[in-house]
DNA sequence: CTGTTAGTTCGATTATAGTCGAACTAACGG
DNA sequence: CCGTTAGTTCGACTATAATCGAACTAACAG
């Protein structure tokens, strides 16, 4: 069974994390699952294909935002939120609110 | 006396915000902006060519960070943190933060 | 074993960004 | 007017990233 590499919290960098967050498709992915979490990659999709989104999911999990678990054939992903708060308190949460407060419901 | 185009708070995008300060050097002369404002572009430039220095302060203006007024002779740049508050409120806080909890000293 | 599902990996293409030297410009001092 | 300073703009080059189809893989169902 295939597991992914996740960075230590300790290893997170600040750059990758808002480069990650900068892109609007791995924005609304980040808030769809701390939404609702956790979640395969399918429902999060948004008409793209795979490839793609892999990619997308794969810059999420370099950076530390994102854990993936295999779990069957499904690959769940949570918001590593504890450790990304332990890391860098208060980031999450203050890019979520204002991602909320722009004008594009998730 | 040529003067710059700065975006409206409420033309702020949280994306184009995330993409400039995922740059360690954008990100670098908003924290010594923090720290002491306003300033000119030279004593930030930290050894790299003019054009490249301009570029970056480009990318900062047109995310709506930072403000840049000709005074005379030297362009004078200080964040926009009211406007900044006001539309994303807490957010360059929470980087800023997050900035000087990471290793590097400002 | 076969088929299916979910997602990754590969490789090619394209688009976007960073970097730098050189020429340019606006404001000032003398 | 001339020189200097501070920064921009231009153009070329390079590097990095996004996109997508196609081939691949691991886990499960039957």
């Amino acid at each position: 069974m295939k597991q992914y590499d996740h960075p230590l919290a300790q290893d997170m960098q600040l750059s990758c994390l808002l480069y990650a967050l900068s892109d609007p498709f791995r924005l609304t992915v980040v808030r769809k699952l701390a939404a609702c979490q956790p979640q395969p990659c399918a429902p999060l999709q948004d008409g793209r294909p795979k490839s793609s989104v892999s990619h997308h999911f794969a810059v999420l999990r370099k950076a530390g935002l994102i854990r993936t678990e295999v779990v069957g054939v499904t690959h769940m992903n949570s918001l590593r939120e504890q450790e990304l708060e332990s890391r860098f308190p208060g980031l999450l949460a203050a890019i979520l609110a204002a991602a909320s407060v722009e004008d594009v419901p998730v």
